[in-house]
DNA sequence: TCAGTGATTAGG
DNA sequence: CTAATCACTGAG
C-alpha cells in the first residue's frame, strides 16, 4: 500500500552484491542518536565491493582484523577509517565466506561517504552492527521506484584497470 | 591542486 | 619496530 514501509530484513542482504547495491538506491537509512533524535536520508548513491578476486575491494588481501566481518554474511555493517579522518558505512551483503560489501557514498540529505557517516554519527563503535535487528540504525523499504544510472567505482585506480572500470558504482537518476 | 590525519597492513 | 598506503574532504 502507498505510504507503508517495512524494514529491510536478513534476505535483503544475503544476495550477490551486484543485487543489493542497485536495491539500496532510494531506500531510507534511519539513525536513532543517543538523545532520541531521528536522522533520516534516502539513499541515492552506492558502489559494489566483490569479492576477493575485486582487487578494489579490502578482502583482496585476505582475512585481517578489519576485514573480518566482510567474511560473515550479509546484513552487518563494515565500517573502517580513512585518511585519519572519515568513517566510512559499508553493508555486507551475501554469504559467509564470500566476502562483499557496498558502500554508501550519498544520500539526499548529504553527499559523499565521509560526510555521510558524520551527518548520521557513525563511528568504529558500528563495526559488526546488525542492520536487521539494530536500535540505532536500520533501512526502511519505501517502496518508490527509482531510476538507476551506473559507472566506474571513485578513487580504486590503484585496483588496475580491469578493477577500476567495472560499472559497480550505482546512482539514482535525478529525473526519477 | 594539495595538505591533513591516524588506523591498518606488510615487511624487517 | 618502521614506513607506505589510503573506497576523502575542504581550503585556496
Amino acid at each position: 500500500m502507498a505510504g507503508t514501509t517495512s524494514r529491510l530484513e536478513a534476505d535483503f542482504f544475503k544476495r550477490d552484491v551486484l543485487e543489493v547495491a542497485p536495491d539500496l538506491l532510494g531506500k531510507l537509512l534511519v539513525r536513532r542518536l543517543d538523545d532520541g533524535r531521528m536522522v533520516f536520508a534516502r539513499i541515492t548513491e552506492v558502489e559494489a565491493y566483490r569479492g576477493t578476486e575485486d582487487l578494489a575491494c579490502h578482502a583482496s588481501r585476505g582475512l585481517t582484523p578489519r576485514t573480518e566481518v566482510m567474511f560473515g554474511p550479509g546484513g552487518y555493517l563494515y565500517v573502517y577509517l580513512i585518511y585519519g579522518m572519515y568513517w566510512m558505512l559499508n553493508f555486507v551483503t551475501g554469504e559467509k565466506d564470500i566476502p562483499q560489501a557496498v558502500l554508501i557514498r550519498g544520500t539526499d540529505a548529504v553527499n559523499g561517504p565521509g560526510r555521510l557517516t558524520r551527518y548520521f554519527d557513525i563511528g568504529g563503535d558500528f563495526y559488526g552492527e546488525c542492520l536487521w535487528n539494530s536500535q540505532r540504525l536500520w533501512l526502511e523499504d519505501l517502496r518508490q521506484q527509482v531510476r538507476i544510472e551506473t559507472g566506474p567505482r571513485i578513487g580504486v585506480e590503484y585496483a588496475g584497470e580491469y578493477w577500476a572500470s567495472r560499472p559497480w558504482r550505482f546512482l539514482a537518476s535525478p529525473d526519477a
